[in-house]
RNA sequence: GCGCCCGUAGCUCAGCUGGAUAGAGCACCGGCCUUCUAAGCCGGGGGUCGCAGGUUCGAGUCCUGCCGGGCGCGCCA
């Protein structure tokens, strides 16, 4: 609809004479945009006031130029210029009838496009290590994620969810060591404990476990069978990644997330491509010797250090393989990645892109994107809890999950800016888990289906068709506003989508629900008058569509009943 | 000290990539269930958009400088 009004003004500009709009002017892209008073009407353009500059002539004059030349156009009721020059569009009942007409043929894929024309897309989110139980800052980031991954989908992207283990670095070596004192019966603190391991009461459950020679079965299908051998750190090792990634794909497979791939960094030394990396890092030449290390000069590329690659004791730093981890990425035809962290991990970003440039294989320079969010600061008590491993005790994803359900956190989490700081207050989830957001919002979705089981009980059916020729008679103000709201949807998933905010969804469905209850308390649907009834059912029904489809790419459910 | 992010109602937050009179929820006050679900609706109070400049027809939004908060600045991962 608004590229359509778009088109119109073009067409306008393109026959004004050159004494109105001198042709060698720099013209402003015409942009149309919603309005936010409904009095406004429904679209308005601000391209007279733009071009009163450059065309030297005033912007109200312009505008009537502009008006004076209009196509006439059977979706616009009334065109008129208002304050200092802006044109503001009615839409006509036509073109209000052809939006809802769209809902009802494209059903649950209306709003989504084609404008991601199938590119192949990676989004890489949560990325836990398999140390310990999810928290709550990874709900917010499964939340994200997943719900970015199909705005992406919706918009046409190809998109792979995709979750990377670090599961080759010293803190494995710490969690095995963990779990070994544990079997030991060596507890946190006492002589023996190692210095930097996991104090949490979970490495005791694994390494109860451990002992009782018990099998974990992976997602992927493969078990690990506990020996039981105590003195293996090696067989330890093994079997405490597997329980707690287990564990975790528990959590996720109850928050609703899966993931397409599991990316493991241990297959990046065994399938040699960090050895790869690095000689294809020194064959750059942008490498040096200093102090018996191997440095990479990343601030040739943006960085504001250079960084070290191989350190005097002939390990590696992490920094390699994350570089190589993303060419993977790149290898595997990923032409956009984006990967959703902590705000505590901005620090990377610079210096992986700065190495990907480095080995320059022709990828991007903002390659991968990043969507960074705040962390979850969680009160319970009205003191804060501190998420850390190292001190034992904090709030699980799982916790979240049984205490206030599903949706609601699901909801909760992804209603907010990604980089904005997030207070999770633990106690107010629970005394007003029914105030929830999320309830508001599948509350009006509930209520529409309620309509219509009343309008079946009653003996009415609902006649589409009857609607649609009708639709001129909707003519409230509250119906006005819901169609306008309903029928912004499409732009809305897109504006979301390259903004890669999901956040934007959430409160459109807020503000959606919003429109509906208003509607829902000021008239009743099931009239006696049959073109007015159905043309009401229409409204109402495409209503329950949209917030059905949008809760749907948020992973949140659209019941029926309540 | 340097870099990134954030300062909007008492609290939690939006503000659609510069537009018209800055909006929700919670909390507070007052109304609405014999009529499609009151997990709802209607009304009310509450703001120098951190501060000061600048850019322009127009700034919560862009630029600069301060103030305040978070995070990051390792041959850790």
């Amino acid at each position: 609809m608004k590229y359509r009004i778009e088109q119109l003004i073009q067409a306008a500009l393109a026959t004004l004479p050159a004494d109105i709009l001198p042709a060698d002017i720099v013209r402003p892209t015409v942009d149309v945009e919603r309005t936010r008073d409904a009095a406004h009407g429904d679209f308005a353009t601000n391209v007279a006031l733009q071009l009163a500059k450059p065309a030297r002539r005033n912007p109200r004059q312009l505008a009537q130029a502009i008006l004076d030349a209009l196509p006439s156009s059977e979706l616009i009721d009334k065109a008129e210029i208002a304050g200092p020059g802006f044109i503001n569009f009615h839409l006509s009942a036509q073109a209000y009838q052809q939006e809802l007409s769209h809902i009802f043929a494209l059903g649950p894929t209306y709003g989504y496009s084609k404008r991601g024309a199938g590119t192949s897309t990676v989004v890489e989110f949560v990325s836990a290590n398999p140390t310990g139980p999810l928290h709550v800052g990874h709900g917010r980031q499964a939340a994200l994620g997943d719900a970015l991954a199909s705005l992406l989908q919706s918009q046409g992207y190809q998109v792979a969810r995709e979750f990377y283990y670090n599961d080759a670095g010293v803190q494995i070596q710490n969690l095995a060591l963990s779990v070994q004192a544990r079997a030991r019966g060596i507890k946190p603190g006492e002589p023996g404990w190692p210095e930097a391991a996991y104090n949490g009461e979970y490495i005791q459950d694994v390494a109860d476990d451990f002992l009782a020679k018990k099998t974990v079965n992976a997602l992927d299908g493969a078990a690990v069978k506990a020996t039981g051998k105590v003195d293996d750190l090696d067989a330890v090792r093994r079997f405490a990644v597997a329980y707690l990634r287990h564990e975790q794909d528990v959590d996720l497979q109850k928050f609703g997330v899966r993931f397409d791939v599991y990316y493991l960094e241990s297959s990046l030394y065994t399938d040699s491509k960090v050895e790869t990396t690095v000689n294809a890092l020194v064959a750059s030449g942008k490498s040096y010797e200093k102090d018996g290390a191997l440095w990479l000069r990343t601030t040739e590329f943006g960085d504001d250090k250079d960084r070290v690659m191989r350190k005097s004791d002939g390990t590696f730093t992490y920094f390699v393989p994350d570089v190589a981890y993303h060419v993977t990425k790149w290898q595997r035809g990923f032409s956009v990645a984006i990967n959703v962290q902590g705000s505590d991990h901005h620090g990377t970003t610079a210096r992986v892109r700065a190495g990907l440039q480095a080995l320059d294989m022709g990828i991007p320079k903002g390659y991968p994107d990043y969507v960074l969010h705040k962390m979850v600061r969680v009160m319970r008590g009205g003191e804060e809890v501190k998420i850390s491993k190292r001190a034992g005790e904090y709030v699980t994803l799982r916790d979240l999950i049984e205490w206030v359900g599903r949706d609601a956190v699901r909801f909760f989490l992804i209603s907010r800016r990604a980089d904005s700081e997030f207070v999770f207050d633990i106690d107010l989830a629970l005394s007003q888990s029914e105030e929830n957001p999320v309830y508001y919002v599948q509350y009006a979705h509930a209520r529409v289906c309620s309509v219509f089981r009343q309008l079946q009980e009653k003996g009415f059916e609902h006649d589409r068709e009857g609607g649609e020729r009708n639709v001129a008679r909707l003519t409230e103000p509250h119906e006005k506003a819901l169609i306008r709201r309903v029928s912004y949807y499409p732009e809305l998933l897109e504006v979301a989508t390259r903004a890669l905010e999901p956040h934007q969804l959430a409160h459109y469905l807020r503000d959606l629900a919003g429109d509906f209850h208003t509607y829902y308390n000021a008239h009743t649907f099931i009239v006696d008058d049959v073109g007015l009834r159905n043309a009401r059912l229409n409204l109402v029904a495409a209503t329950r569509q949209v917030l059905e489809n949008g809760l749907k790419l948020l992973g949140v459910s659209a019941p029926e009943k309540m």
